[in-house]
DNA sequence: AAAGTATTTTATAATTATATAAAATACTAA
DNA sequence: TTAGTATTTTATATAATTATAAAATACTTT
C-alpha cells in the first residue's frame, strides 16, 4: 500500500465527516435522533412514534448504525437503538437554532428552497 | 390556504433543517467552509486553494447561499464569500470531534463503509 | 464598442439516495 | 416443530445529486 501524503488524508476525513453528515440530511432521520433524545426505543416503537414504513425505518436506522450515530442493544425479539454520542446533540441544536434565527429574520430561506 | 397543524409545522421544520444540513454531506463543501473559517475570499482563490472546477465549485456555493449557510459581497468583477454565521464553525467542530474520537477507538467506521 | 477576466447558468450523463413492496432472517412461545 | 412477532434485507422503480463541458452573464479595461 503506497503511502498517503498530508493532504490525502485531509481528504480522506471530508469525506468521512461528509459521511457522518449524511445521517443529518433527512428529515426522517433527524426525527429519530431527535425523538432518542429521551433515551432508548425499539424499532416498532419509533416506527409508531413518527409514523414511518417499518422497512424503510430498519434501513435509515441501518445507515445511521453504519456510521456510527446510533448503536444498538438487543433484548431478545427486539432491537433496542440509541444515540452512540449525546454530545452529538449539541451539534444537532446549533443548527436548528441557526435555522429558527434564518427564518426569524427573513423567511426567504423558504421561498429559495421552493422555487 | 388550509391552517397548518402543529405536527405539520414540525415535520416543515424537519425537512428545513435537512436541507441545511444538505449543505455539510459533502467533503468539497466541508472544504469550503473550513476554508471560509479564515475570512471571506473570492471564487478563483477558493478554486485554486482546494483544487476544484469552477463551475462545479459555483455549483456548490450557489446551494450554499441558498440555504443561507453562506453570504456574498461584490467587488466590481469579484464575488467574496464568506461564513453567514460563525457560530456553525460549532457545529462542524463537534462534529468533526466525534468523528475523530470514533476513528481513534474503532478503526471500522471505515471498514463498514468501504464495504 | 471590443476584448478580457470573473462568475454563473445550463444541459447532459452518470451516480447515488429513496420509498415501496416482497421476501428473508431471528427470536419467542405454543 | 410450528406459528407468531420483530427486524432486516433485497429488488426495483423513481427521484435527487453530482461532475463535466459548454454557453451565458457581469463587470472592467482598453
Amino acid at each position: 500500500m503506497p503511502k498517503m501524503q498530508k493532504n490525502d488524508i485531509e481528504k480522506k476525513i471530508y469525506e468521512y465527516h461528509a459521511e457522518m453528515c449524511k445521517v443529518f440530511s433527512h428529515p426522517t432521520r433527524l426525527e429519530i435522533i431527535n425523538t432518542l433524545r429521551e433515551g432508548e426505543m425499539n424499532v416498532t416503537d419509533i416506527s409508531t412514534r413518527i409514523g414511518i414504513d417499518m422497512g424503510n425505518l430498519s434501513q435509515h436506522l441501518g445507515m445511521m448504525r453504519d456510521r456510527r450515530i446510533l448503536v444498538t442493544r438487543k433484548g431478545g425479539n427486539v432491537v433496542y437503538y440509541r444515540l452512540a454520542n449525546p454530545k452529538m446533540l449539541n451539534a444537532f441544536d446549533i443548527l436548528r437554532e441557526i435555522l429558527i434565527e434564518q427564518i426569524k429574520k427573513d423567511g426567504n430561506m423558504v421561498d429559495a428552497l421552493e422555487e
